[in-house]
Parts: structure tokens; sequence; C-alpha cells
DNA sequence: TCTAATTGCATTTTT
DNA sequence: TGCAATTAGA
């Protein structure tokens, strides 16, 4: 292998092999790179065992990234055997081995924050507290903080907002979870990291000698449990490598913690530190932007970005009138561009907040761009997809108390809240299961015998999917039982409405992509398991990243980082907005992350970097003038290209008529998927627009057919009908019509054509 | 049990 | 402002 396409601190860093070694990974330093050659000569080189290697990311995307470069350059008989993945899944993997260890069953399960809430609120409800007094969500963020921080419940000390009651509802929770046979994420990293410091116990003695070299990525959103993880995993060696940039370090509020990163030679006084420098992505100015403003944080480790490319173009700040004068230049700026030949997906458009999302995405459906919003809402997240997935957890792990709850009377089965409320009582002062105090339940005599039928069927429901599954149904296989025959499909049936419809579409994607996990695992190695497909969908995010299709990407900045484009256009650069306010920027720390964060943004930038900031912006519906952001008073003069418009440029068109064209779904996670299933769903005409939004059309594009009132449009179902009313809808335009011989029905847009 | 109405709430969200 | 989540009502 040859080291000639790296420079002087990244070729140090990759013949590194034994002892500590930190390295400092400048923006656009050439980071991935040289992690990937660092392992591939582990691998080639210094013929270390791929297995004893483990990389350590915090986003499945960079460990598919990571592991694909690594590929490329050894073969994919090497690569495939290395321990590449995220803290959550490495954890996992790690725990389903010693999960006996901490009193769990291989088929544990994970909570995400929903489930989570719903064991919180049980907790509540047998400790007589209303979620009133205590929030679930708040009492599980001051919990989480303590796990961050490596603390049980009997190690976490009274303090201000962590009273004796928080420190006995964090005991009865991790009691829940265990009964529940379930994690959460913070579990996943606490209870390996606690298994792996363990003295004098095999399963810590496995795990502290098990890797010879460990790496990790994005050292610098580590929090302090994950820090003693990885330190205890290398402890054998000590051959421990991070790599960061504490420049930006963003998750502050998430327990990341840069002063690990900056403390780092404090832990290991040997560390062989390197620092990359030399930025390869962005011209002189934006590089010189970027400087500027991090330069003015109160504390940071010492270091210069540099580059060797040309200034370029100036850096661009537009002072506009408003948020939709900003959305038309920012709109302009796109056009722009696009006209000089720039490739939609080497586009960006940054804003602090979400909420400042909707005004830009209706300027660029207005102006028929092609744009996706990265972010938002996830798939997986939606209500039917959650219970489907809360059976498909119950057979799995029947303990499961948060999806119990979630589907014992979903669809309506007759299982009152009071009977509800009876078996997880009981359960909890039995100390048992709610599975358990469930089966028992039919039995009771403490319940009437409708009850009680009504109880033994659903017990007898799941009892038969647990044999099925026994039996060696796939998860397809049983996914599509459960469907039916929990009713659920009839239920959404029955309701016969346009978020019905919406719904039941929602669920064939999703058996569609269980399909998907039994194909994919068919082509590589294991067989598909329930467990792997559960494991799978609790730790990946459905959308996880941006597509690449020829389209803008609109996103926050914190899901920009590690992404680069040739064009960035941010805005909404004022005061209160970024650095957004409600922080208190007295704390030096809060104003120093909102200034990394703009670091950030200013360093996606190759070539083209427009800043925009609007005099007045109705945020939340609140009305405000604002002051440009005081970051950007750091910009020195010589770089920056002013521009005012003092006339504004117009609004995009606001008419209530809404055009069809436009009319395609607004959800994100919908916008990054139909496109997959449209082709095959002749049930949704409205998709058949899909394909005019391809960016080969833009040039050309066809004049919207619009819909209003007394207009006549074409249902699948239906048939023909006459429009009433339109009204905005969270996913697509809802448009009321009345079709002969099926009444008014209330139907999204896109299931609509002109007829 | 389902719907409508009301209330309260709103950074950022890798897993 | 826009929504999701709870609550009241039929």
């Amino acid at each position: 292998m040859s080291n000639t396409q790296l420079n002087e601190p990244q070729t140090q860093a990759v013949r590194h092999v034994s002892g500590p070694l930190l390295v400092f990974a400048g923006a656009g330093s050439g980071k991935t790179r040289t992690i990937t050659y660092r392992i591939a000569h582990l691998l080639a080189n210094e013929k270390v065992p791929p297995y004893r290697i483990l990389a350590v990311t915090f986003t499945n995307k960079a460990a598919g990234e990571m592991r694909d470069r690594i590929e490329q350059l050894v073969g994919s008989g090497l690569a495939r055997d290395l321990w590449v993945g995220t803290f959550h899944s490495v954890s996992a993997r790690l725990l389903r081995r010693y999960c006996g260890e901490v009193g769990l069953n291989r088929n544990f399960v994970i909570y995400d924050e929903s489930d989570q809430k719903a064991l919180m609120s049980r907790v509540l409800k047998s400790k007589n507290l209303s979620d009133r007094e205590y929030p679930p969500k708040l009492i599980l963020s001051r919990i989480h903080a303590k796990k961050q921080e490596g603390l049980s419940p009997e190690q976490v000390e009274r303090s201000r907002n962590f009273d004796t009651t928080l420190i006995e509802l964090y005991g009865l929770y991790q009691k829940a979870l265990l009964s529940s046979n379930a994690v959460d994420f913070e579990d996943l990293i606490l209870l390996i990291m606690r298994l792996s410091e363990k003295p004098n116990s095999v399963a810590g003695e496995e795990l502290r000698s098990r890797f010879g070299f460990v790496l990790v990525d994005e050292f610098q959103d580590t929090n302090s449990t994950q820090y003693r993880l990885v330190k205890a995993l290398s402890a054998q060696t000590r051959n421990l490598c991070v790599v960061g940039d504490d420049d930006q370090s963003i998750y502050r509020w998430r327990g990341a913690n840069v002063g690990i990163i900056r403390g780092f030679r404090r832990d290991f006084p040997d560390a062989c530190v390197v620092k990359l420098e030399q930025n390869y992505r962005s011209s002189a100015n934006i590089v010189q932007a970027a400087l500027s403003i991090i330069e003015s944080a109160r504390s940071r480790e010492p270091k210069r970005l540099w580059t060797e490319q040309a200034l370029g173009s100036p850096i661009i700040v537009r002072s506009v009138a408003d948020e939709r004068d900003e959305a038309a230049w920012v709109v302009r700026t796109v056009r722009e561009r696009l006209s000089q030949q720039v490739d939609p997906r080497q586009i960006a458009v940054f804003y602090r907040v979400h909420a400042q999302s909707r005004v830009l995405e209706e300027a660029f459906r207005a102006e028929n761009l092609p744009y996706q919003i990265i972010g938002g809402t996830r798939f997986f997240d939606r209500a039917e997809i959650k219970d489907i997935l809360a059976y498909l957890r119950l057979v799995e792990n029947p303990n499961s108390e948060a999806d119990l709850v979630r589907i014992i009377n979903v669809p309506a089965r007759g299982i009152g809240k009071k009977t509800i409320e009876l078996i997880f009582d009981e359960a909890t002062r039995m100390g048992s299961s709610a599975w358990h105090a469930l089966k028992s339940s039919t039995e009771s005599p403490g319940l009437p015998t409708a009850a009680r039928q009504k109880l033994r069927q659903f017990v007898n429901l799941i009892n038969e999917w647990r044999a099925a599954l026994v039996a060696g149904n796939t998860p397809f296989q049983l996914a599509n039982r459960i469907v039916d025959e929990s009713g659920y499909r009839k239920y959404l049936q029955d309701q016969d409405s346009a978020e019905s419809d919406a719904r039941i579409g929602n669920i064939e994607e999703f058996l569609g992509s269980i399909a998907e996990y039994e194909d994919d695992t068919e082509l590589t190695d294991e067989k598909s398991t329930l467990t792997g497909y559960l494991e799978r969908i609790s730790l990946v995010a459905a959308p996880d990243a941006m597509k690449d299709v020829p389209k803008v990407a609109l996103m926050t900045v914190h899901a920009a980082k590690g992404l680069e484009f040739d064009t960035v256009l941010l805005s909404g650069m004022e005061d209160d907005v970024f650095p957004y306010k409600g922080l208190d920027l007295g704390e030096s720390d809060e104003l120093d992350e909102e200034r990394r964060l703009a670091y950030v943004a200013v360093t996606r930038a190759k070539v083209h970097l427009s800043i925009f900031h609007a005099s007045q912006r109705t945020l939340f519906g609140q009305t405000r003038y604002l002051r440009r952001s005081m970051f950007l008073d750091d910009l020195p003069d010589g770089i920056v290209k002013h521009e005012a418009s003092h006339q504004s440029l117009g609004r995009f068109s606001n008419d209530k008529n809404i055009e069809i064209e436009s009319a395609r779904p607004l959800s994100r996670d919908r916008w990054l998927t139909h496109e997959k299933s449209a082709a095959s769903d002749a049930l949704r005409p409205g998709e058949r627009f899909v394909d005019r939004s391809a960016f080969d059309d833009l040039a050309h594009s066809e004049p919207a057919t619009t819909l209003r009132r007394g207009q006549s449009v074409f249902h699948a179902r239906f048939g023909r009908g006459i429009v009433e009313n339109i009204e905005s809808g969270a996913e697509s335009p809802m448009v009321t019509a009345t079709f002969p011989g099926f009444g008014r029905r209330k139907i999204l847009s896109r299931y609509l054509v002109n007829g």
C-alpha cells in the first residue's frame, strides 16, 4: 500500500501503531481517508487480524462509509471481519453475548424515546405521581444525563434538580426496564461499560482483551460513559486511537463532552498527538471565514486550518426584509447556481431550527425547484408503524411492558382502561412482568368474566404468533399475519378516511421494508431473524440520510455535519435565531457551542457561500425585529460582499388555489421514501407526478394544474367527484369532495388527479 | 369509543 | 404559527 496520497501528519497518524494516538482532524482535512488508511495499514502491513480491530462511530452512515472505503483498500475478505459500527450497535452486539451477566434475556428489545416515556408513565402511575408535576420527558432527560455520566441510581447524589423522588424514579425505571427485558439507548453502552470495567470477572477480562486496536471517530462527541467504554475495551494494549475536532463539537446538549478530547493528553500523557490542519475542501475565502468565526471562541485547542486553494469568490452576506423575502432570495440564488451547471445535489440550504424550513419549502415548491428535506419525523415514528412494531416486539419478547401497553387495546378489543390499570398495578406489586400479570389475570376471580374472556383471547393471539415464530415463520410472514389477525388492517379499512388510507399505505411500505431486510440478509451472510430485524430498526433511522437524488437539500446545521456541498446557503443569520435565543448566552460554553455550529455550517461549503439575515422574522407565531448575527461581525471585510435588497424581491406565489403539481407530500420522510413504492402502487395516481419533479424536467416543466372548488377530480376508488373545499394538511393538501354513490369524502390531494 | 375542541408548547436529535 | 396531545362531549 502506498502512502503517497497522504500528507505529512496524515502519514504520521497512519503509521503510528502502538500506544494511544490523538488526532485533531480539522474540517475538510481528510479525516476519513486517514482513518481508513490507518486501518488498512494495520491489516495489510502490521498483519493485525481484522476481528482484533474495533472502529466506533456515531452514525450508521459513517460506519458504512468507513467499512466501504476500507474494503476498497484491502478487499472484502479482510474487511468483513472488522468490528465497525456505532457505539450503540457495537454495544448491542456485545450485550447479546453477555446479557446473562446483567440479568437480561438474549431477546431483549431496545426502547426508543416513546417506549421510554410509556414505561416512565407507568412507573409514575404506580407511584401515584401526576405527570403534570413530573413530566416523563423531563424526568427521563435528567436520568439520561446521569446515565451518560455513568451513574447508577445508587451513585446519584441528591441535588437541586435531582431530588429523592427522582432518584427513586430512576431506580424504578431501571427495574421496569429489566422486568420488561428491555434496555434504552443509554443502557446499551452503560451496561457493557460496566462489564468491561469489572475487575476479576470473566466477562471483564474477555472484553478488555478482545480487541487489539480501538479507534473512535468524532471523538469530540463522546460522553463520559462512551469514553470509559473505549478505554476499557483497549485496556490491554492501550492501542486507543481517537480522532475528532473540538471545534465541531455541537452535541453538548446530548451529553457530549468536549472536555474529553481536550483532556485526552492528561489521561494519556504518552499519547502521540497529530493535527491535521490542511483543508482540501474549501476555497481560501471560506476557510478564512470559518477561521475568523471559530477563533473568537473562548476556549479551544490551538490549531490553524489552512489551504493551498485559491481565494475563490467572496462570501455573500445578503440582508433581506423578512423570511419570505429571504426564501425568495434563496431560491433565486439556487436558480443562479443551477444555471451555472452546478449539480442540484451539490447545493444545500441550512437553517438553525426546523421551524424555518416551512417558508423555504413553500418557495421551492412554488418555484418548482426540486428539493428534499433532510431530517424531521422518521418513518418508524409513525403511530401505525409503531403499533405493528409493538406487536412484533411482543412476539419476540412478551415481557415488554411498553409494547404491551401500547397495543393491548389497539385496535379496540374491549379491554378497558380499568382492566389494564389493574393488570399493570398487579405486575408492579408482584415485581413480575406485565405479561406474567396478564396471563394470571385471565384466571383472576377479581375480574368480570367478560373481561377475562377478552384478555384470554388476546393472550392466545400473541401465543399463536409466538408458536408461528418458533415454527419458523420469517419476520415478513409474521408481520403479515399480525396485520391481518390482530384486526389492524380491518380497523383502518373501516375508518375509510384519507388518513387511514395513508396509514394502510405506510403499513404496506413497512411490510415491504421487512421483505427487503430478508433479501438483504440472505445476500450477505446470516439468516434473517426477528431479533436481527428489530435490532436493526431500533438502531437505524430509516431514511438515514440524504437520498442520492438530484435535488437541493434543506436541513438544519446539525444535520449538515460531516457533509460537503459546492454551494451552501445559510439562512437566518440573526441574533436570537443563530445564536439561538433562550440560551443563556452569559454561559460562554453555550455561546461557544453556537459558534462551533456556525463554524460547522461555513466549513460545509466548497466553492460558494451565501449568508442571509432578515431584519424581521416570524417564528413560532411571533414577529420580531432582529439584528444580524454577532457571528457575522467576525468576518473580515476583505472576503465578504454585502448585498442589501431594499426593495424586496417580491414574494413567491401564495395563491389559495393549490397547485396539483406542488401538491406532492410535504412531509420529509414521505418525500424520501415514496419514490420507491410509487411505481408499484397503482392505487396512487397522484404519484404519477413524482417523475416530473426530476431535475431533468426542470427546464421545461409543464404548467401546473390547479385544484379549486367546483372542479372535477378523479379518485381510484370513488371515481369522479367535485371538489368542495381545500385545506392545507400535514402531508399534502386535504381536499373535501363529493363522489356520487360515496358521498362527501376527505381525501389527501395526492390521491387525486384532475378528472 | 370515537370525534371535536382545547390547550400548551416550540432548539438541535448521531442511536 | 402549527402541531400533537390531552380532554370533553356525544
